[in-house]
DNA sequence: TTTATGTACTTTGCGATACAAGGTAATAAT
DNA sequence: ATTATTACCTTGTATCGCAAAGTACATAAA
């Protein structure tokens, strides 16, 4: 223990509680595969690693939220693109509502 | 499994980033025990309960962002009551950076 | 006095999950 | 053939929220 700062773990902590949303919210806008999920992520600076990224869209596609296919890539081994279906997208909207929420009771809590 | 609906699991997993951050937040403003912080996070809407609550003051008490002494109550059993420290506010200070730029990252993932 | 009620703190067992680390496999370049 | 790159997957570990049950104190009711 003590192994990791404390603000480091809270911060670990605030972005996995979104993880699932973020995904949803970029393979809303277009099919994708893991690998670059990863890295539009990294791009945001939203720190994830392979090791949480798989199982995680694992559990969404059997969730009913994704589905996928194989496609060759130019060059590489095949690559999994990942879909939203209907419900991943119902899914998406009741995230928007629970963030949006969390946001405003955060305000709250914070300013008075 | 399939116990939990899907985008309730997401809201707590939403919650238990920030649990932490709640927490010191409402210490900042004035000494408090346990009973009464959840109640408090009650009345915000961040569903917690006892299980949850007590072991993570214990824990933010064990990082030194925390003390506490003991209180008579009015009625009822002596209190606990939990005081912020400096590492505490200088901790919640990093909090409030960490929640601002996440909030910013989520906003810009999802609006493009 | 005994019992019930309300308040408050604590602990145990379980399930979920992020991460580190390592593994498998396909393609292209050397 | 070997190496590098890209991509996917799995295992072991630690953390942590929650449900549930337990302990303890004070006061009110039976």
């Amino acid at each position: 223990m003590e192994v990791m700062n404390n603000v480091e773990n809270v911060k670990t902590q605030m972005r996995r509680g979104v993880l699932e949303y973020c995904i949803l919210s970029i393979l809303s806008k277009k099919d994708s595969y893991a690998s670059s999920i990863l890295s539009e992520l990294k791009d945001a600076r939203m720190i994830v690693v392979e090791g949480t990224i798989y199982p995680l869209l694992i559990r969404q596609k059997n969730q009913g939220l994704l589905t996928y296919r194989w496609e060759e890539s130019p060059q590489g081994p095949p690559r999994k693109y990942y879909q939203i279906t209907d419900k991943g997208r119902q899914a998406l909207a009741e995230m928007d509502s629970a963030w949006q929420e969390l946001v405003e009771t955060i305000r709250l809590l914070r300013e008075k």
